[in-house]
DNA sequence: AATTTATTTTAGGCAAATCTAAATTTATTT
DNA sequence: AAATAAATTTAGATTTGCCTAAAATAAATT
């Protein structure tokens, strides 16, 4: 059971839990997300299912099991304490912890994460409001309204961006907008999907569809 | 200036770095403190003359150019700190801290490494009482009184430990002994080099050659 | 339903880091 | 100064993770 996975292995096991969020897995989108191309993917698949860590045979979806799973919140467990404990205790910006936490992800101690997470007080999401999952591995469900589905003239909470793309952070540190930003929808426009809102107190932003589907707010 | 080197290619430069201090190095030496066979440490012998890291040529002796100098102060700057904040925020003990640091060091954000040193206030010396190069890469020189060449009947500071190896550490640990004690020498015994010591105010110790020569004291 | 296009997998290779076994060189004894 | 022993290097393999190009399969169009 204290099996120990290559930087490799983890990261694919990670890219797979998230994308599979997002419905159908591709063996191209699977590549893409780890910027290697699909027959490397293919290799990796085979490696994984010995490993029984996914199910997968030629031509098949990608599923994990629950062992890949279990090592997938771990490994997300991880990188988000560390995100915390970047962004939290060494002041680093929004869109500076993500690539740092993607190395520091697979130091393995077990023991090194249980006793950060006491350090940070076992905090409950990460800096771009994204839930931890605790030491057993559970992960509290989030409600996921996106901006671009928001009521109208209510007042939202930013909790969360749906990606941690550093172009996308870069633009809204530039709004100002963080997470706990309040934010309310004034205006639709059909015509690109964008809409205007009110940030703050007085700021009024357009806001184009794919940052609207981006915030995540409650 | 920007070159990255693998975890192995690190590992190999510090040691180089470690072992040299203590005289010749070999090619056994070398391999035997990475864990690995002498084949391959020549194997990366080469690759490092060829990154000029060090000077070599087959059969003869090993040395670290500037530019391998720099990388090893630089990656035991890394470790260091790392050990630094694991005993100091995390709470781990003596023993536990330099296995989880081999791993971090390798994280290779300067930025990381720099705000992390801010965070922890600059200290100059690891939990073991070793000099923490700065960031330029200068280290402090350190006296290296061992307890084995220490005078008779004078109160010293243990002020470092001259290995990192887990069984040194737990036997100190099961003394008592730690950075910080006061250790004096009462008597020498020509037959085996051990040595009789005052430790704290009132407990009496008989020490083998082996920690005497472990333990560095000022 | 047949053809074309797109996706995925296989085949064959390469670089990094390791190994064992054999060859070479250096060091130590007789 | 040989002979022997020890250390080091080379030769040849292996594993991991990646690649390109070709083959196989699945999806989309006509
Ligand atoms: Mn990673
Ligand atoms: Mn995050
Ligand atoms: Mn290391
Ligand atoms: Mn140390």
């Amino acid at each position: 059971m204290l099996t120990k996975y290559s930087v490799a292995e983890e990261n694919y096991i990670k890219s797979i839990f998230h994308l599979q969020e997002g419905g159908a897995l591709s063996t191209g989108a699977l590549s893409g997300a780890l910027n290697t191309k699909p027959a490397s993917a293919t290799d990796m698949l085979k490696k994984l299912k010995e490993k029984k860590l996914i199910s997968w045979s030629p031509y098949k979806s990608i599923q994990l099991t629950a062992k890949g799973k279990k090592l997938a919140l771990d490994i997300i467990r991880r990188h988000r304490l560390w995100e915390f404990f970047l962004s939290e205790k060494l002041h680093f910006e929004w869109d500076e912890v993500h690539a740092i936490a993607e190395e520091l992800e697979h130091v393995s101690s077990k023991k090194l994460i249980d006793k950060l997470d006491a350090y940070l007080h076992f905090p409950q999401v990460d800096p771009h409001g994204d839930p931890i999952p605790d030491a057993q591995g559970k992960m509290p469900h989030q409600e996921q309204l996106r901006l671009a589905q928001a009521p109208l003239n209510k007042p939202l909470r930013v909790v969360a961006v749906a990606s941690q793309e550093i172009k996308l952070l870069e633009l809204l540190k530039h709004f100002d907008i963080k997470l706990g930003t309040m934010i309310e929808v004034i205006k639709r426009f059909d015509f690109d999907e964008s809409i205007e809102v009110k940030v703050g107190k007085n700021k009024t932003l357009h806001l184009s569809e794919a940052i609207t589907k981006s915030l995540i707010v409650k």
